[in-house]
DNA sequence: TAACTAAGTCTTGAAACGGAACTGAGTTAA
DNA sequence: TTAACTCAGTTCCGTTTCAAGACTTAGTTA
């Protein structure tokens, strides 16, 4: 299989993999979350061949995940800053951020503390089912085909 | 910046990336959480490369993502299984599938059916404040570098 | 005029991947 | 009791992708 048909599978994960399923551009999202918008920047920080870089920003651009956009004129300049689409990750990027700290942080704790601004505590984000609200147990899902689809 | 050295960067997005950040390796992820457990069953389901599966799978197991176990004797064959760590990537891979849900379903919905068995109702996973409960939008969120790490 | 900056493009050798054939231990069918 | 089959890999080879670094272009500052 490659990259072009994971587009068209019948997978929701499949389909988000097409898009973000490289640990490129996990990792450029990483650092657009931590406000980075500018080639150079991400560039530096990643320290991502370049040629890598410009093909991953256009892909994301194309995917709506990122919007490219002036900054100045005269030299033209762009940014890459997040779109709706692009924050919807969010969750996404947490979930992975989560696993880690749990599964390989080291004797000090965490690389990174998040802080909720909206009720003012350190945090860690759960994953809870949309119609009781309860945490989610893997065992207690069950899977079924879309049948419309 | 290379698989391996992604590992030792402070930083626990980069950390869990070292172990699934590859499109194969979620797609693996994705058959053992929907109960495939067999090598034939994987590379049939998935037309992954023979040698590829094999690197991935023996990786997780390293990770202790996925336990290696003999399902008979006489011959001997194998079996692959999630670990609780492996079942801990559950809202990572859950996350995923939303946004491909929200982004990427046709026009007869997604291409898949998740029920919670403990409250019977269809459903899709929420990412809430372990502190507050609230859903969590990124915009609310501020980070800084673990001082004690 | 010279150095500098941002955002790329180009080149080249190394690594990873895809596809298909081959292996080996044991089992079932003729 | 030989032939075909199954599962779980391993090997080989040509193609694709990647890493690293040099080069380019448009305009700015010293």
């Amino acid at each position: 299989m490659r990259w072009n048909d994971l587009r068209s599978e019948k997978c929701s994960l499949a389909r988000t993999l097409s898009v973000i399923g490289d640990r490129w551009t996990l990792l450029v999202l990483r650092e657009a979350f931590l406000r980075v918008r500018r080639f150079e920047d991400f560039q530096k920080n990643l320290g991502i061949a370049r040629r890598v870089l410009t093909e991953r920003l256009a892909h994301l651009v194309e995917e709506g995940v990122l919007e490219k956009r002036a900054y100045q004129e005269r030299p033209v300049r762009h940014e890459y800053r997040l779109t709706q689409k692009g924050l919807d990750l969010y969750p996404a990027l947490m979930a992975m951020v989560n696993w880690g700290d749990r599964h390989y942080a080291d004797a000090e704790g965490p690389p990174l503390i998040h802080t909720h601004t909206s009720c003012g505590h350190d945090f860690h984000t759960v994953t809870t089912c949309s119609e009781c609200g309860d945490v989610v147990d893997p065992r207690a899902v069950r899977v079924r085909p879309n049948v419309a689809s």
